[in-house]
DNA sequence: CATTTGACTATTC
DNA sequence: TGAATAGCCAAAT
């Protein structure tokens, strides 16, 4: 459990401003990770309870999310996206509007 | 621009 | 060692 990354990460995810979504491999390039994107998911599975990573603002390169339509992660990282103004279709974000651009 | 397939890497247990 | 993973990229459609 290397935590350094694991905070680096949440770091970086606090930084992801409300309404717009990041990219996994994004957050893991800002993280100083580089390509290891998929450490990103990772970390945020491992994340405690009481976290305040918004981790539904961290989707796929393409704005698709990241786990199967019905699961509760998806449900609950939908309704949240939805609820910060972000459009999810068919587990899919519109891409060329609410990327986070830096 | 949107979608699908296939091949790849890095980390963890 | 082997398997699994909240991914990424490139190419083709």
């Amino acid at each position: 459990m290397e935590a350094t990354k694991d905070q680096r990460i949440w770091q970086v995810v606090l930084a992801i401003p409300k309404g717009k979504v990041a990219s996994y491999g994004q957050v893991a390039d800002m993280a100083g990770l580089g390509r290891q994107a998929r450490y990103i998911g990772r970390a945020l599975g491992k994340l405690p309870e009481g976290h305040k990573v918004p981790w539904y603002r961290v989707i796929r390169s393409n704005g698709q999310i990241a786990f199967p339509e019905g699961s509760s992660t998806f449900e609950r990282q939908k309704c949240l996206l939805e609820q910060e103004g972000v459009v999810v279709v068919e587990g899919r974000v519109k891409m060329s509007q609410f990327r986070w651009q830096p």
